[in-house]
DNA sequence: TGGTTACCTTGACTTATGTCAAAAGTTGAA
DNA sequence: TTCAACTTTTGACATAAGTCAAGGTAACCA
């Protein structure tokens, strides 16, 4: 039960909240275990509450009728998903899995929406949440219809590079398949466009680990779609 | 003066607000007239506050560096825009310009920051604007990665026939080039998938009028991108 | 009412991306 | 260690959608 108290604590959801109203929520909130690959939620189904990731991974997707898949978005530790339908409506607008063994908190929606109608700071950072969510929304609308293929790729290398704070040497936190899902593309090609960029001497692969040679063409890449 | 407040008092995310909560809050908003065409914010600027459409259309949307435009959003009367920066960071992430003439209600981010903050009510109701957006934004993310334009286009159709609960004869409420740029193609491609359902007998195109033949054949094309 | 501007359509061509199939590489459990 | 099950890569090919250019239509203003 201390373990659900110090991730809620520690998630900027409820940061600024006093102890004892940290320990009001956390009497709110349920531990739950996923393994890898496990589903969480699926599209459609109803919302009686939201999670927060304490520990693993989880992917919001979605999958066409032919069996084509979009992630939407990757959730880390501490990162709360699945809150829409506690605000709007009640029915997962995308589907949810863990990508790795993960154990989420969950919070049932009713008493959670007791919780908050008294509790101006937590709303305000829920605002700021869903805020921060559209504004990711927004971008990959953006790359979707704005960018090929390629320079999404060169666009999400200079996103990871700035998470990792390493401009040399890269790690792909997930498996190239699921890369092609996350950036609306196939794995194959995904290949060959991480093969054209070796030829062109950007980068070089080997597995999950990415050297990176040229950050100037990769950033030309990522706003033109070429070089 | 009173028109703000007629305006203010019919938005649903005032929806319940008592008569002096509605005053105060119409002391804080200030109108603003735009003609069609005018630039309403840009990318990037400083948000110090969001709007509300009284009258007239504003599309939000984003541009690439080689000047393809890609709308994300059309809001009509009564709908908020802009309230990302409100609740993080502080500039916009996408551009806005009225389509139509257009009046609209400014809401200063402090002062309506201030105001909210005592306001449980406006907060729940601005969670559910977001939460929906959220959801209208995972619907365009699918659209564009996992369908057509063919399948794009059936979707919106289908969604204009709901919209405007009239299933033989819908009205096309922006110009064509909009629409293309709204459904992340260009006019050209919109064009000649217009005129392969007419060949298909799904509809038929008559300027911004459009006669629906085939609404199973829409339903048919808009979940699986052909028939 | 005529003319200018914006909007829309059509045609010929190019290209990025997807499909299908098979080989190569990698991983993990028995 | 070995085999089976994934994952990734490669090749040949198909196709949806974009580009460029030109012509047609409709709308609007003076």
């Amino acid at each position: 039960m201390e373990k659900i108290l110090s991730v809620i604590s520690s998630v900027p959801l409820f940061k600024g909240l006093p102890q004892n109203q940290i320990e009001k929520i956390g009497k709110i909130a349920v531990r739950k275990d996923c393994k890898k690959g496990s589903t969480i939620f699926s599209e459609g189904d109803k919302g009686n509450g939201f999670y927060i990731v304490a520990t693993g991974r989880v992917k919001i997707y979605k999958i066409s009728l032919e069996g084509k898949e979009q992630i939407l978005h990757i959730f880390d530790r501490s990162e709360p998903f699945g809150e829409v339908p506690v605000f709007s409506g009640s029915i997962f607008p995308a589907n949810a899995q863990a990508i790795e063994n993960s154990s989420l908190i969950f919070f049932p929606r009713d008493a959670f929406v007791r919780f908050i109608s008294e509790n101006i700071p937590v709303v305000m950072n829920m605002l700021a949440v869903l805020s921060m969510r559209l504004r990711q929304f927004t971008v990959q609308i953006e790359n979707l219809s704005l960018k090929n293929v390629q320079g999404r790729l060169a666009g999400y290398l200079l996103f990871l590079a700035k998470e990792q704070k390493s401009e040399n040497l890269i790690h792909l936190n997930i498996s190239k398949g699921q890369l092609a899902s996350l950036l609306g593309t196939i794995p194959e090609t995904l290949s060959r466009i991480f093969s054209k960029m070796n030829k062109l001497e950007l980068i070089e692969v080997e597995g999950r680990k990415i050297k990176v040679f040229d950050l100037k063409g990769l950033e030309e890449l990522s706003e033109h779609g070429k070089i």
